[in-house]
DNA sequence: CTGGGGAGGGGGCCC
DNA sequence: GGGGCCCCCTCCCCA
């Protein structure tokens, strides 16, 4: 019987002892076996499972019984791999895990798609679904979530429609086909939803831990990774920056894609625009009222706890690492996934004020504006020399400011460059005063800006030298 | 074409 | 938990 060694093969299997001509209607294919013997399998194992045969481990989730046998948990997920792989040696007897980072009912889905292949995601509970399955390490599942997902938002239509609805779609159901369930290179599935033939979120690829695509992640989920829920955020503000002007590129796209070319056109700065009516202010209020609304709308469907055992102590006692829901980061802290997930919702809560440049992270922005526009460095920009507070001119070119030493300035000639008179040139309003000429009350917040600003984009303009006396300029 | 430097971004970890 | 520092990496510009 060389039924098994076919098996596989699309080519027909004639049973033994078939005619081998005269009949081709009682011909059938192996993979038509295959398919029925897998759904005949995964049949039997899930009725097992309903009936509690040879039920071997126990599932507590929030107080809620699951039975279900350790061979196909262990086939269906790294979390459970580890488990019972790693786990004290008295867990292999009896397994028993507990769950408190999602519900009973988005367990019975990630259970019944084990042991059915089917997966039933809603717009309700795709979030906590996904965050389950990455928490279980079942990349399959967590990618048809993306996929469902994506397929929501339709962001591969991101410039075609800026009022298209962002809720995602009514429930559906994803179906795994019979034999992939196991498999951890299976990225894309048998769903429908193709990914976004453009990608606009962030580049990754130079993470320096590598974290996407170390253990799981092949190029094409790393594709789906970065346009995961995060997604939602991370679109409305492209969105809200191509309505507000086009100097200020997505904070999302890749940097090779957002900066300027050597022949690129001029940007535009917000003052420069050349129709920047009223409506167009209070639709860019709107956007971004909408834009803060969605992302705390993200924010709010994110499960409270997003951890995972990541390896267990020499104690054996679980070590609790917290797992990105949208890519296979851990980290120690929870803020530090608070500061991660920046990275995927598109958040930049940090604008400088000078230019408008949003930033992820405070100390980004300090850094950026100590460098660009406060000309903290005490370097000649030409000569690179050494320059004192005293020997250091400023140079101001639009909001950026360097220092050049004293032989350069003379060398360059104060005539080609605009001077400003050092009477009463310390002060920058642009960037220490509210837009409503108000002092700023924190000091350490000076170079900061809030949504409503409304600030001219570096522009290139004249270059001005002026004296500045450093203390006059510091931050904090 | 290539290497250096500037700028930006992200992770780990300390305070 | 937030702020901050350090380090490293990547991208881009420019000589």
């Amino acid at each position: 019987m060389d039924l098994v060694a076919d098996l596989g093969s699309s080519r027909p299997y004639r049973a033994p002892g078939e005619p081998t001509h005269h009949q081709p209607q009682r011909w059938f294919n192996t993979a038509d076996i295959t398919v029925s013997h897998q759904s005949n399998l995964l049949k039997q194992l899930n009725q097992q499972r309903r009936q509690e045969l040879f039920c071997d481990c126990s599932v507590l989730v929030e107080g809620q019984l699951f039975r279900a046998h350790r061979n196909v948990l262990f086939a269906s997920s790294g979390y459970f791999r580890m488990l019972l792989s790693q786990g004290p040696e008295g867990l292999l007897d009896s397994v028993n895990a507990t769950f408190d980072v999602f519900s009973p009912e988005t367990f019975t889905v990630i259970l019944d798609f084990i042991y059915s292949g089917q997966l039933d995601l809603s717009s309700h509970n795709v979030i906590e679904v996904m965050s389950a399955a990455s928490y279980l390490q079942m990349n399959n599942v967590i990618n048809y979530c993306k996929n469902f997902i994506k397929s929501s938002l339709d962001i591969s239509l991101k410039d075609e429609d800026t009022e298209r609805c962002l809720s995602l779609s009514e429930t559906c159901s994803f179906t795994s086909g019979i034999g992939e369930e196991s498999s951890e290179q299976q990225q894309q599935g048998p769903c429908s939803v193709s990914p976004p033939p453009a990608l606009w979120t962030r580049d990754h690829s130079r993470s320096q831990t590598g974290y996407i695509g170390k253990d799981q992640d092949t190029d094409a989920s790393n594709l789906a990774l970065k346009t995961s829920p995060s997604s939602n955020a991370n679109e409305l503000y492209a969105e809200v920056d191509d309505v507000q002007d086009s100097h200020d590129p997505p904070y999302t796209v890749p940097r090779s894609e957002r900066r300027r070319g050597k022949g690129a056109p001029k940007r535009k700065t917000p003052n420069s625009s050349s129709c920047p009516g009223q409506q167009e202010d209070l639709d860019i209020q709107e956007a971004r009222a909408i834009k803060a609304e969605k992302a705390d709308e993200l924010y709010a469907t994110l499960p409270p706890i997003m951890g995972m055992v990541g390896h267990f102590n020499k104690d054996s006692h679980p070590i609790m690492r917290f797992k990105c829901p949208f890519c296979a980061h851990t980290v120690k802290r929870k803020a530090d996934l608070k500061r991660h997930l920046r990275c995927h919702t598109g958040e930049r809560p940090f604008p400088c004020q000078a230019c408008n440049k949003r930033f992820t992270r405070l100390e980004h922005l300090r850094s950026h504006y100590e460098t660009i526009h406060q000309a903290s460095k005490l370097v000649c920009r030409k000569c690179k020399c050494q320059v004192t507070e005293e020997t250091g001119h400023v140079v101001c070119e639009g909001t950026r400011r360097y220092r050049m030493c004293t032989a350069c300035v003379q060398e360059v000639g104060c005539n080609n460059l605009p001077m400003e008179s050092l009477e009463g040139s310390n002060e920058e309003p642009a960037l220490l005063l509210g837009v409503d000429g108000e002092e700023e009350g924190d000091p350490k917040r000076g170079w900061m800006m809030t949504d409503d600003d409304d600030l001219a984009e570096d522009s290139g303009a004249d270059l001005i030298i002026q004296q500045v006396d450093d203390s006059d300029d510091e931050l904090q």
